[in-house]
DNA sequence: CTGAAAGCGCTTACAG
DNA sequence: CTGAAAGCGCTTACAG
């Protein structure tokens, strides 16, 4: 296909091509869709008459015919500024878009609200309009999407809230684990009265970073008493790092459960005339651009969030073919120290 | 539609909707397309019949028969770190996807090279399988998108480079305005040095920026010789300002074409010893989130990029409706005054 | 206002 | 390996 100047021409069929070629639309469908059943001599000449035509299939005609739509949803359950305002969410967006480039699926953006799926959301889901579904950002109360598998092929970005026995596919890091590394370093750097910057109740990543500081602080015979909430949002993380300041004023450092939180929080460290990392060391959870873009380059616990996209796409694509794939994958996080611990 | 446990059912069709409202598909046909042509009686039976049923129209069928497909490609030229990583551009796609949701359309995400489109991206665009496309951040030398019109009802986001005699529809503010106005209140406030970071020069609203400044600054009797490009991302800012230093140290204010970039800016500022606004007043663009969540909060030219997105969407609606509508819309700037100028 | 019928552009058993 | 034919689930003139 040359970038020629596009037209209104009316496309050419698969009827077209099949009279171009000398043969049946069976045949030329055959070629299209990389059926062995065609001999080489005949594939060719039909080949060549879908390049002279440059013919593309009609995907509406196809869908009706097989009931299969090419599309994938990528089902955002969260308000748009904040998940866009994420960096880490747009990494894993750039891996899922990555992933799905080199296949023939086509990327359907679906923004649901936090609570509950709008009408059309589900009408649409279950309307057989997509093959499968990327549910990233998920949030308890939403069994619409948990249970969503029952039909259709559903990848979770980050392990989801599940309805008692009920298990999703989902590409996630261990969170607790990774939680545990980065208070680990502060442990280890000699911080002592450390607190931590959690996410929303509602999100099982939340959770389980909360749960890593947790036991990393216990199995260091410190107490971990110092927990101020947050949502995700860098304004959230400076509120909650007020709130520990008060709660404890000699806190020595703190552990975040987002980059851009910890943007947040160590703005207000500084806005209070504390030294980071001198008096107060912090680290952050993510390694996003969050983490490099504020007064003082963190030091994070490292996802992959690009490889999680890609992950996610990746087990989806499989699911589509119906291959038996392994139904959750996690991946490594790693400690990145840079300046602030 | 209740939310009930979705299942794998074969979703009922047209004709088991006449069925059982004991019509012919037609009938059916009409009153689902709100035809006025049915009488109001049969038209309730019809109703009922497809509430019973839980009758949703499978779109592929749909599309074969009016080649209609009652979706939109979001088009996006640009690397998704750099787009969604910035929040300005977050809120453009929030104000689009709240302008669809009452619509029956779908939102594709079409994530394509800032340089030239994929071979998949035109024959998606070209192969009937979007009604109208949206393409936000379109930079020169991509001309693929601003000739896209003639097959496609096409609105751009931010005026895009046109080749001779041709236009686009666009939703846009107009940014040299802007620019003046930003310039304008750090004149005011007594600046005489002021320097400029300007976006990447492949952009329509950079240069337009960037000529907003140098009219403010001539109308006004200042030299206006002390520029550095960045590339509208937060790390290109930060180096933009290093250099401004370095051609002036003696500079005593800089208009910045991003709020992102402006905060790099701010932050080279600070790790230079020179205290904003006090030593250098900065002003930004966008007034994005980039404006509160960094060390100092920005004053910066207004863009009202939710009401930006929803005039896309709106203006793109109006054009599938074949409704004659202005084809470029004008929003305002307002300069919003905080601490960094 | 309503229905019978053709048609949208593919895929897929079924024969051969 | 190849083709004729039915069928996917809708819409839309065309009659009446």
């Amino acid at each position: 296909m040359t970038l020629e100047k596009p037209t209104r021409r009316i496309a050419p069929t698969l009827e077209a091509v099949a009279a171009a070629a000398g043969v049946s639309r069976s045949t030329v469908s055959r070629v299209v869709n990389g059926s062995n059943r065609v001999s080489p001599v005949v594939a060719a000449t039909v080949l060549d008459a879908i390049a002279r035509l440059n013919y593309v299939p009609n995907r509406a005609a196809r869908s009706l015919a097989n009931s299969r739509t090419m599309a994938i949803a990528l089902v955002i359950p969260e308000d748009t500024t904040r998940f866009f305002g994420d960096p880490f969410f747009a990494e894993v967006v750039k891996g899922i878009t990555e992933a799905l480039e080199s296949s023939d699926y086509v990327l359907n953006l679906l923004i649901a609200s936090p609570s509950a799926p709008s009408e059309k959301t589900m009408r649409y889901l279950l309307g057989g309009n997509v093959d499968g579904a990327i549910v990233v950002s998920h949030h308890s109360g939403d069994e619409f999407f948990t249970t969503l598998d029952a039909s259709l092929p559903v990848v979770f970005g980050g392990r989801p809230f599940q309805p008692e026995q009920h298990t999703n596919n989902f590409v996630d890091v261990d969170n607790a684990a990774g939680a545990a590394l980065g208070t680990g370093h502060l442990i280890d750097s000699g911080r002592r009265r450390i607190g931590i910057v959690t996410g929303p109740p509602d999100m099982q990543a939340a959770l389980d970073r909360t749960e890593g500081w947790h036991s990393a602080m216990r199995a260091a015979g410190l107490r971990d008493d110092l927990v101020a909430q947050g949502d995700f949002t860098l304004a959230s993380g400076g509120d909650a790092m007020r709130r520990l300041l008060e709660l404890d004023p000699d806190l020595d450092a703190v552990f975040v459960a987002s980059d851009l939180m910890a943007q947040g929080a160590v703005n207000v460290l500084i806005e209070q005339g504390r030294s980071v990392p001198r008096d107060v060391a912090v680290v952050g959870f993510d390694n996003s651009s969050a983490a490099i873009n504020g007064a003082v380059r963190l030091t994070t616990v490292n996802q992959p969030s690009r490889q999680m996209g890609a992950a996610m796409a990746g087990m989806l694509l499989a699911l589509l073919r119906g291959e038996d794939v392994p139904r959750r994958r996690l991946l490594d996080t790693t400690l990145v120290v840079r300046e602030s611990a």
